[in-house]
DNA sequence: AATTATCATCGTAATATTGCAATATTACGA
DNA sequence: TCGTAATATTGCAATATTACGATGATAATT
């Protein structure tokens, strides 16, 4: 007992929950920010930028991209980040969509 | 180390990562769309539905009204829940700002 | 008042997440 | 290919979350 009984959940509340989990750390968010600002931006700057050790930042940086959100490519002997502006779309109309049909049925 | 370091990021991150918190987990996704879908409903239905024992669907209630997203008054021997669609769509707003500046922000 | 039904809270165990130091890997220039 | 800079991965400690049984509180019923 004490684990997340992820089974015994409808698929919809499972993937918005996954969704929203990637959102549910200020230093993510503060990284999704600070790259789309940057139209590009490297590892070593977010370690300025949010405060946290290179480690710490490059395991956020590996649950964003795995949610689908980033698009990296190597410039010279660093990584350049980008938003993936579609995925990133593509999950604000999830979102939207479970925040309008939830509403909507309500009394 | 190992906690999180939540005072070092900016105020609008940690609030969307708050809001995002509590829809990131699926038995709280699940008791949004139940409560809605019922208009007014129980905890007791809830445990049914949900799957989960009384206690935790308890906790993941207050979860959820802490958000202030649910409006409760006392029906005979239960309580009735109901969604606060106000605050519910605020929620949606401020989580729609982060997506779309973020969005426009990019490269 | 005792009983019953319902929900909240407490205590605790199990699991997940966060953060960092140390180390490994990758890419590039000399 | 050696050295260096940048990022990823690993291992571990600290903390947070999830889940549930037990208990407590409240309201309607008997």
């Amino acid at each position: 007992m004490g684990a997340t009984k992820l089974e015994i959940h409808n698929p919809f509340a499972t993937e918005i929950a996954t969704i929203a989990k990637v959102f549910a750390h200020p230093a993510r968010v503060a990284i999704l920010q600070h790259i789309s600002k940057q139209n590009s931006c490297i590892c070593n700057d977010l370690v300025d930028e949010i405060g946290l050790a290179q480690a710490t930042i490059s395991q956020h940086l590996k649950v964003i991209n795995d949610a689908g959100l980033l698009k990296g490519n190597y410039q010279g002997k660093s990584m350049c980040y980008c938003l993936n502006v579609e995925r990133f779309q593509e999950l604000q109309e999830l979102f939207n969509s479970f925040f309008n049909t939830t509403a909507s049925n309500c009394c």
